[in-house]
DNA sequence: CCGGTTTATGTAACCGGTTACAGTCGTCAT
DNA sequence: ATGACGACTGTAACCGGTTACATAAACCGG
């Protein structure tokens, strides 16, 4: 049978009232009974019983974090800096994972409800208010990407950073350029290809229909061999890293130089971005920060410290590696990637 | 404020008991009262405090995890698994990292154990013991690599695969191949030193000085820029695939060709393995799979379905790609890996 | 029409913490 | 000497669920 703070009571010869002061320090307990306590709670090795807590300080130190996928990366890196964030503000994390479904990330946070302080929902659907209409403003709620809905919002400036990478393309004179989106109702691959088309307009170019994809890079891979038969561009502007992946192996695969015959660009910049060959040019995200300060945010509006509907803009930064070549140039890549802040 | 199980009550003028039984369908509830209560409780929007829940029930639905590190592709990995399995049996996963350090292990494992109904561990210390003995069997408890201690345990099978590794590279005709080790006091690590080691016996070679690293992908290339200073070797053996492209960064950088001048070789075949060029030969590990058998028998262990000191073997699959290919000879690696299962 | 069983529901005692409130005791200024 | 005050500690009422036990109503064969 667990140890409970009546028998830590019993045994330290006190009530159950001076152990719960001496283990929290909330109120005064004379030196000798607080070490003598201590040292007994120790010895029993009593841990409180979280749920018994919760239920009378109505909070559980745990924030929810509900992410569509945990594939690959970016994924990676983003948990990373939750559990950086949470680590920091002394909460624990409890993760969960949608697969994309709405039903079932609207299933999911209605349980993590109880269990939670509050909630960091990555949601990349366009109809954000579901998901956070499903918590109607009872729980804090820090949303990373999306469109609208309550809540705080932290977003990357899709826009900004895919007008950078397909300006840069275009400098280095491609001028048929393939865009390879997301899931078409992801509204991160939206902005996205509105900056792609943005750029084209600016530099009065029509561009090519939009091959689909849905971020994983099997998904680009299949978009590079269509695009091997439906008439080669002259690059090729993935919307994240994963796709751009897939296909550069597509290309290199059939036999194709990168950039020499057709030149590549991603958005995100996971870390296998600059490890590839060629390593590949991208907008660039700091994702484990996002993270980390999503959850920071989050803890700051549970503790009543910062206000609700706060709105965060991050800012990609164009990286430019070796896979965005000029056409036919061979040349060298710079050895060190050049890093060049949007805006 | 929230809505309790009494105002559910009070507004479908029941008893508490009787919402309890509608919502949990423990016992005999009339369809009319049933169909009322459910509808009210709907419309309420009424969540049943986890905390109290647990409090009663003496069971949480959640599992922890503790993880010795987040970076990099076997993690994302992993938790992708432990995800499926969570899901898979309606538990919620409360996740977090030690980075390394002993201490920060065991003050997490205490803050955790209360509030979960059983943990999975990833313990890479030779010392397990005091990680399992921070919890005494207080918890159902799943380790996942590891040596001693208490609770169930998941093991690669570390020195089969390395040994079928290095066996493999001196079939190549590689005859002076160097080691790159984990941290020192890593178990896995060790044993794949082993597995190494017995291969050079068999073939009675006398292997080279173990070169240093930690796992992560830096130290491989700090590796292989020592190898490179040192005198080349015919092939590298990185006890992970993190470390293996770290070093294989290293030698392209210094103009070498892979597998024409130094062969490579990694082990768990993380997804970037088969990404980068040229592909690594690798050890291959159902990372996934272990992360969601690891939770199923967690799972199955705090419902009393399983025995306690199960012990779970995985068995590494030789997975061979460009990157282990013969020295001098240049040819087309095959063009689809060869999955061949040790043993 | 009646004792016995089944079905449906309510009452209240838990589960294990926190804390308002009350009480005791020693100190100190008056 | 005494009332006020502060320091320390204990009692018991919460927090919000679950469920053993009690009770009432309905149904049954004889």
């Amino acid at each position: 049978m667990k140890v409970t703070i009546r028998d830590v009571a019993r045994a330290a010869d006190v009530s159950v009232a001076t152990v719960s002061r001496a283990l929290n320090g909330t109120d005064t307990v004379s030196a000798d009974t607080l070490e003598h306590v201590l040292k007994i709670a120790r010895e029993m090795d009593f841990v409180p019983h979280a749920g018994a807590r919760s239920l009378s300080l109505r909070r559980t130190d745990t924030i929810g974090v509900l992410l569509p996928d945990l594939h690959g990366e970016y994924f990676s890196e983003l948990i990373r800096g939750l559990d950086l964030g949470a680590r920091g503000t002394g909460h624990h994390l409890l993760l969960s994972a949608s697969h994309g479904d709405i039903a079932e990330a609207v299933a999911a946070l209605r349980t993590m409800r109880s269990r939670v302080d509050g909630l960091v929902v990555m949601s990349p659907f366009a109809d954000g208010e579901s998901v956070s209409g499903a918590l109607s403003g009872k729980v804090p709620l820090v949303m990373i990407g999306g469109s609208e809905g309550a809540g705080a919002r932290f977003s990357v400036d899709n826009h900004a950073g895919a007008l950078a990478v397909t300006r840069h393309l275009l400098e280095m004179g491609h001028r048929d350029i393939a865009f390879v989106s997301g899931p078409a109702d992801n509204v991160d691959s939206r902005e996205r290809l509105r900056g792609y088309r943005d750029a084209h307009r600016e530099a009065g170019i029509a561009p090519r229909p939009v091959v689909q994809g849905d971020f994983r890079e099997d998904s680009g891979f299949e978009a590079g061999t269509l695009l091997l038969s439906n008439g080669l561009p002259d690059a090729v502007f993935a919307a994240n890293d994963a796709m751009a992946i897939g296909c550069l192996r597509a290309f290199r695969g059939a036999g194709l130089s990168v950039p020499g015959d057709v030149a590549i660009a991603g958005f995100d910049d996971i870390p296998m971005a600059r490890l590839i060959e060629p390593a590949l040019t991208t907008a660039g995200i700091a994702i484990a920060d996002m993270g980390r300060e999503a959850i920071e945010l989050c803890v700051a509006m549970v503790r009543g410290e910062a206000e609700a509907p706060e709105r965060r803009l991050f800012a990609p930064t164009l990286v430019i590696r070796a896979s965005s070549g000029a056409k036919q140039e061979r040349a060298a890549p710079p050895s060190r990637p050049i890093r060049e802040e949007v805006r």
